[in-house]
DNA sequence: CGGTATCCTCGACGATACTG
DNA sequence: CAGTATCGTCGAGGATACCG
């Protein structure tokens, strides 16, 4: 990764190196197959454990929920246990969760532009 | 991966199975480390193959070359190559990288809202 | 300079079993 | 229902050597 601050780097490197720190702590935060997606279904209303699992069908369980504590220690996600039986857990999108949402929006729209349509 | 056309959905999914592949290709076509690293190099200039090296400066050979053909095949980079000697290559956007420009910039301003800022 | 080719490491992720 | 624990797999990416 570009790291930062690293020493003995050509002049002109200088001001990308102050600046990529921006970027790079986004994409290192995102990072793995799921969680553009998690968030994105979560974009709309907050969801139950089980409707992300479903709506992702082929993550394992070990996954989901390591998924789901990493966007929740980055602040992105809250999780809200209610105390039923049986238990139901749901997740949703916080204030920092909710500013994510316009980048959300760009990639699915260029996606929907350059991507193939299913069916 | 949240994968379209799988039968067996509950109905309630039908529309977010349908209209997820939009995000799907964006994340899938940007899966990894460096991508999101190296459209963001090149967004304000062509870059040749050895300031790209620089930058990403703990990236191996083999990766660059790879990263910079997958970018290519997904027609988001253009590869220039000048025969000199010694041989010189330029990388720049496509009108479709161009096009990611704004995503990447959105994503560089959240980063400098919530990420640390180095130094 | 800008690659290719080969081998290898490592960690993300999946599969399975079990639980409050 | 919503996890946790353990183990196994797989492939992205790194290290190294070599090349036009």
């Amino acid at each position: 990764m570009a790291r930062i601050c690293k020493g003995g780097f050509e002049k002109e490197f200088i001001k990308e190196q102050r600046d990529v720190y921006g970027i790079a702590y986004t994409q290192n935060m995102l990072s793995g197959r799921w969680k553009y997606l998690i968030l994105w279904f979560l974009k709309t209303k907050e969801r139950r454990y089980s409707e992300i699992k479903t709506f992702l069908w082929d993550i394992s369980q070990g996954s989901l929920t390591k998924q789901l504590r990493e966007l929740e220690t980055d602040g992105l996600i809250k999780r809200e246990v209610f105390p039923e039986v049986p238990p139901r857990v749901e997740y949703s999108l916080t204030t920092k969760g909710l500013e994510f949402i316009p980048i959300l929006d760009m990639m699915e729209n260029f996606g929907k532009k350059f991507g193939e349509k299913p069916e």
